[in-house]
DNA sequence: AATCGTTATATTTGGTAGGGTATAACGAAA
DNA sequence: TTTCGTTATACCCTACCAAATATAACGATT
């Protein structure tokens, strides 16, 4: 008794990273501040690194994940598409999902 | 289309880690070997390494999983016990169900 | 007691992913 | 045309982790 079983998910476009928990993170923080760098500030990473992060997401999406604005009123922004909102929401989902299979064949290992 | 899921799990017993992808890999290798410095050549991986997995995971273990003899016949070695085999057997059968699981999963992403 | 190939451990060395910093480009609004 | 806070990108630099190296300890066999 007393073990525990982790797990991380992600999922992957011919070799570039779609989307894992760091993504969606951010994509969420996004969505909450309506732009990259008060979302990475939020998240205590660098303005580079979720930079990064969101340009491989939108590069290996099918369809635009964020809309980013350059210039203009408040000097631009990010926000999420429709189609990345359900991405997150989809992501979330089997996150969960995974997370409650795979505590029911944890017994696997603590029966023996 | 064209998206793949993926996944890591590891178990771990209040926060060190017991078993892990790379933990099963060393223990089917020590399995085959006999010795842990022998397994450590076979996954390329540095002696430093392995001994550092392999002292992890018998130190939080319920049981011994490997018994590792120094000095004697051959200088000595390490070999699984019945029940680092039966874990080793049980995190494979975890794995896969879990590959299994995600891959249907998978369809909620891929019909956005 | 000498040999051997291990396990076990400390110390040093090196490669690289990531952070810090700087700055260009941008466009709406005043 | 100036200001502003963004997005976007290049460059250096360092902190960390992993690898390399060295060496002690060990015990069956001869």
């Amino acid at each position: 008794m007393g073990y525990k079983i982790k797990s991380r998910i992600w999922i992957e476009s011919e070799n570039n990273v779609l989307l894992g928990e760091g993504r969606v993170h951010l994509l969420k923080a996004i969505n909450d501040t309506g732009s990259l760098s008060k979302a990475a500030k939020s998240l205590n990473i660098s303005y580079k690194k979720a930079w990064q992060l969101l340009d491989s997401v939108n590069k290996s999406a099918k369809k635009p994940v964020t809309i980013n604005s350059i210039g203009g009123k408040g000097g631009g922004g990010a926000e999420l598409t429709e189609y990345g909102k359900s991405l997150i929401k989809a992501f979330d989902e089997i996150n969960k999902n995974c997370w409650a299979f795979l505590d029911e064949q944890l017994s696997k290992i603590e029966q023996l």
